[in-house]
DNA sequence: CTCCTTGTACGATGGTTGTCGTACCGTAGC
DNA sequence: GCTACGGTACGACAACCATCGTACAAGGAG
């Protein structure tokens, strides 16, 4: 699997890798719809506990792997937290339009 | 479950039931992915045999259940077969742009 | 150095999923 | 009636998933 390995960026699928039902897989749980609505409502790269999730730290964590994994989202270290952000360049560009319309509907 | 019970129509989720949860995650899979793309690709209503999917009839049968109760296609009783069409108006309607886009990445 | 904060790692658990096989049912054609 | 065809129902099974709890690692503040 190529990775896009920048400084403090953690491990993630490359612009080509990305896998359309990998893609809507990590989108169909409401949990996680809930953390890429947020994040692409903000200006911001807020760190994963900033989002006030109805669930432990773990399944937090667990989250955001499975987003990251599938490539929706991005994450940097920074310090102890790690910093988040919608791979919108990417998934526009894979599949154009897909991620606007998940968000009109979410 | 609103369902919309018209002649030989089986049971299905209302245009107001469906969920994108749901929705994305009848998409998720790529024997299903597979069945959308073909049903999006024709004109005619195929039956559930017509596909020649990789894999065995009850499997097949369970695909297409997923995808009804999800909202995603609709089924007809012909005599034996079972007739597919994609529920396209009802999606686009609670999900503008959604179907298309999954339709041109797939 | 010591604590607090942020987050990961690992194991457990109950639930869901994709697949198959066999048995069955209803319609159509012979 | 009987057989073929298209499809469902049910049970089984291995794999996966969302969730949790506990333990742990690393950076920042005092």
């Amino acid at each position: 699997m190529n990775v896009v390995q920048a400084q403090d960026q953690i491990a993630q699928p490359g612009r080509s890798e990305l896998e359309l039902a990998a893609v809507l897989h990590a989108l169909s749980d409401p949990m996680r719809l809930r953390i890429v609505a947020a994040l692409a409502a903000t200006e911001e790269q807020p760190s994963c506990g900033a989002f006030d999730l109805p669930v432990t730290k773990s399944t937090c964590t667990h989250h955001f792997k499975v987003l990251r994994e599938a490539g929706v989202i991005s994450q940097r270290q920074h310090g102890t937290a790690r910093l988040n952000s919608l791979r919108r360049g990417d998934l526009d560009a894979r599949f154009p339009g897909l991620l606007d319309s998940v968000l009109r509907a979410a």
